[in-house]
RNA sequence: GGGCGUGUAGCACAGCUGGAUAAUGCACCGGCCUCCUAAGCCGGAGAUCGCGGGUUCGAAUCCUGCCGCGCCCGCCA
């Protein structure tokens, strides 16, 4: 709890200091205690034991009984070695609600470019690459909670060889032959037939099954990689081509997205960067490089094990017939980005470590940082990897669709007297709500196997019981407008017994912005999910606790209470993208 | 074979810049709706922190060796 520590630090510096310690870093080891019932920061005296010849647990006792007396505290103890502090909850409460919370931030300004998503417009958005969206939208906004200025980005892969199969399927096969290819495969879902990414998608399915099995599959590899070469060579016709190829397939991709709440503030192609020359000077600069070399046929790498690189050193970035590579481009790209942005921010698959390290180091190489990576691991179906190549995918819009109809079901169960028009915008917020919690909650590195039952669970330690939360925040603060118009006291009189549910309310808020900071400076989302379901918890036990209106008489400051809570659930939410429904 | 990551209760998952009794949810057992929305609340039970060594006053956390799983090791994207 920084709102703490901030106070009593100088204390427990001067305290220590009178025991006659030498020099350690009291400000790092005064942290939160683990144990809360302990209190909420704790100093571990056993670093001190050799220098005063003491025992830790003396140490913390004498330290204790010393402790000056502060308006901040309620309570200095002593266990186990151990000097706890816990905060006096009526200091807390009147810190909170005069404004603690939006004053503590010192916000450096940065200007933050996130890059996330940026999947290949082949196909509609499966729940495989969903990680990466709601991990990268969920970056955006908590860096735009703590009050960054966020630009999100999606890299469009606009040439190269998916695209290519895309638009060289598009103009030569007819709807039935493409239907002919696909006969063992599930039809499109009805639902989605008129969208262009569900048909778009068999096309390139079916080129991709010709590319295999077909006598024909030759005669196609050539047509496909002279596009792909023309592509890379800045062909304009062949690039145009292709954005018509694949523009309708990301419109129905952005489409599903924006249902989740993800959007971009912009779209960079790829090819710009062959287009504008940026690609081809780049590649002249890499090759007066020290460490560039030369193989026979003309092909140019750096070598960066001479940069610590381990395993296959050499990063090749121009081909023997002198066009560029996905990596090439890649990083004219960054150049370009840290051309506007003082912090770069990608998100990325974990099949793309290698690559990452080959860019970032050779960014470096050019006197410039590397970007700032958050990878994750890859969402597998129980029967394993998801590919739209293969056909073995759930679909994000099959997904959402799902989830609004469990939500439906429950909300017309739980509310019979609610409109259908009502449910069903209930079900949409609650489904979508869900399934980004779901995948965020969960540490990126980690690996996740997609569950129907998980993806749809609206029990506790979901998002529905965030959101259950904030809609009684919401409806206490109907009851009360009602009550009393806009004559609510700003002046708050606090009474001398505080009911357990509301310390513990005022101490997840103590600790909220600590989570946030550490979130954004670590990228580390699945942390404020749980701190949200920490504040939800806490909101209840307030709830439970304290009756904010009681025979009709309104208590002013638990309402006070409630209403910051439901500030900071509301903002809580929309930094994570679960919609802050007000009644549900 | 080499590199990177991961392994924590029946299941899922937090904690990993070393610190107390390893947190949370599901499932399981028991209790709570004449009272601000019970999608809720309270209580209970459940863990050789993959296995073996080492460093330390102290190891789930750091080092090391094994084992399982994932990803990568293209002049592909």
């Amino acid at each position: 709890m920084e709102l703490l520590k901030q106070q009593i630090l100088p204390l427990v510096q001067e305290a220590v200091s009178k025991l006659g310690t030498s020099n350690l870093p009291i400000e790092t080891m005064l942290q939160p205690t683990r144990e809360l019932d302990q209190g909420d920061l704790t100093l571990p005296c056993f670093p001190f034991a050799k220098a005063l010849k003491m025992s830790p647990v003396a140490i913390a006792e004498s330290l204790a009984s010393d402790f000056p007396k502060h308006t901040s505290l309620c309570e200095v103890t002593a266990i186990n070695g151990y000097l706890n502090f816990r905060v006096s909850p009526h200091w807390l409460a009147s810190q909170l609600l005069t404004g603690a919370m939006e004053t503590t931030h010192d916000v450096a300004e940065r200007s933050v470019l996130i890059e996330h998503t940026s999947a290949n417009p082949n196909g509609p958005f499966h729940v495989g690459r969903a990680r990466n969206a709601i991990l990268g939208d969920t970056l955006v906004r908590l860096h735009r909670l703590w009050g960054h200025e966020v630009t999100a980005e999606y890299y469009v892969d606009d040439m190269g060889k998916q695209v290519a199969v895309l638009a060289w399927a598009l103009e030569h096969l007819s709807s039935s032959e493409v239907e002919r290819l696909l006969s063992d495969r599930d039809a499109v879902n009805p639902t989605w037939e008129t969208k262009a990414d569900h048909q778009r998608v068999r096309w390139y399915q079916a080129a991709q099954k010709l590319r295999q099995h077909e006598d024909e599959a030759p005669a196609i590899e050539k047509a496909i990689g002279e596009l792909v070469h023309a592509s890379e060579n800045g062909d304009q016709s062949v690039l145009d081509s292709f954005e018509q190829a694949y523009q309708p397939v990301l419109d129905g991709m952005l489409e599903t997205l924006g249902r989740l709440g993800i959007q971009f503030d912009r779209f960079t192609k790829e090819s710009r960067f062959v287009t504008n020359g940026e690609v081809s000077a780049l590649m002249d600069e890499l090759g007066a490089l020290e460490i560039n070399g030369t193989a026979d046929n003309g092909a140019q790498y750096l070598d960066l094990g001479a940069r610590g690189l381990k395993g296959k050193t050499e990063f090749f970035y121009r081909r023997g017939d002198g066009s560029s590579l996905y990596a090439t481009r890649d990083i004219a790209y960054h150049r370009w980005k840290w051309s506007m942005s003082n912090e770069l921010i990608n998100v990325l698959g974990e099949d793309h470590k290698l690559q990452a390290k080959q860019v970032g180091l050779t960014l470096e190489e050019l006197g410039l940082e590397r970007p700032e990576v958050v990878f994750y691991s890859f969402i597998k179906l129980p029967e394993g990897k998801m590919s739209t190549r293969q056909g073995n995918v759930v679909f994000m819009d099959d997904l959402l669709e799902e989830a609004k109809a469990q939500a439906a079901k429950v909300v017309a169960d739980l509310r019979q007297d609610y409109e259908q028009e009502t449910i069903h915008h209930i079900a949409e917020a609650v489904g979508t709500s869900a399934v980004r919690f779901n995948i965020i909650n969960v540490s990126p590195e980690k690996g996740f196997s997609f569950r129907w039952e998980d993806a749809l669970s609206f029990e506790s330690g979901s998002a529905p019981f965030i959101m259950y939360s904030h809609t009684r925040a919401c409806s206490i603060h109907r009851r009360v407008s009602e009550l009393l118009g806009s004559e609510v006291k700003t002046t708050i009189n606090l009474p001398k017994e505080l009911p357990q549910g509301l310390v513990d309310l005022l101490r997840v808020l103590g600790r909220h912005n600590d989570c946030l900071r550490k979130v954004v400076l670590e990228h580390r989302p699945h942390l404020f999910a749980e701190q949200l379901l920490h504040l939800a918890n806490g909101y209840n036990a307030f709830y439970r606790d304290c009756y904010i209106i009681d025979e009709g008489e309104v208590n002013e400051f638990f309402y006070l209470v409630s209403e910051l809570a439901r500030d900071v659930l509301r903002k809580g939410m929309e930094g994570l993208g679960i919609v802050p429904l007000e009644s549900m």
